[in-house]
DNA sequence: CCTCTATATCGCTTTTTTGGAATATAGGGG
DNA sequence: CCCCTATATTCCAAAAAAGCGATATAGAGG
């Protein structure tokens, strides 16, 4: 039950499934998110870790930087249900279009530059 | 995203799962419900509000008893996608089970004539 | 070793959610 | 009409979640 109860938490925050539908699309590190989706950089970095917690997103720390995909399912059954479900759900949301449409220009070392 | 979320937050509390879980196997009025799952009468009628404005559970009056049912889905895709997940999960949790052998010896007139 | 940078964590505040007691509402039966 | 009962709603208090700034940590690079 905890581990349904965590999923459903995680999927119940709108800047979480954005978060989710981005990651459909292509890996992003924490400060691109943070970008694609203009939050501070911690809450960005918590959300990544419910995420994380429920079995929906994966990461990877390659360097200073840490990447973050979709989870593949396999560390819980649920999550890995409804990634399946959310691929074909949302997609025609303006919110989430809006974000999608600017992913391609967002870049790490782009933003290092700007900071 | 509004209906997504509301059909996500309706699906994050114990209480309301163990309802909808119940709700798989009879319909129930508020009174036999608050019996299942113990908890006060306003809690339970507030959590089948969430549940029906979510579109996961409908109400039918009935003279004074307001019977409960699993909704057909018609109200929105994500409501009905999870109820069919719903389905099949959970079924071994021993809070569950407790709860669903209770069900049968649950009876709005008995209850009635305890108070 | 020292510094610089990306991310994680902490501390705090605001908002949301949950639960129960008390009250309001609606409908049935004399 | 009046009372009685099932459910809904209101009003609080307690707990959980979300946001941000500040600080801590980890690792790259001189």
């Amino acid at each position: 039950m905890k581990e349904f109860i965590r999923v459903m938490k995680a999927l119940s925050d709108p800047t979480r499934i954005k978060m989710l539908k981005i990651l459909e699309n292509r890996l992003m590190c924490v400060c691109e998110l943070q970008t694609a989706i203009s939050v501070a950089q911690s809450t960005t970095s918590k959300h990544l870790k419910i995420l994380v917690d429920a079995g929906l997103v994966d990461s990877h720390k390659d360097g200073l930087w840490v990447n973050y995909t979709l989870a593949d399912g396999s560390q819980s059954p649920y999550a890995a249900s409804l990634l399946g479900n959310l691929r074909h759900w949302l997609n025609d949301e303006t919110d989430i279009l809006t974000i999608i449409a600017t992913i391609d220009t967002i870049d790490r070392f782009e933003i290092l530059n700007k900071n």
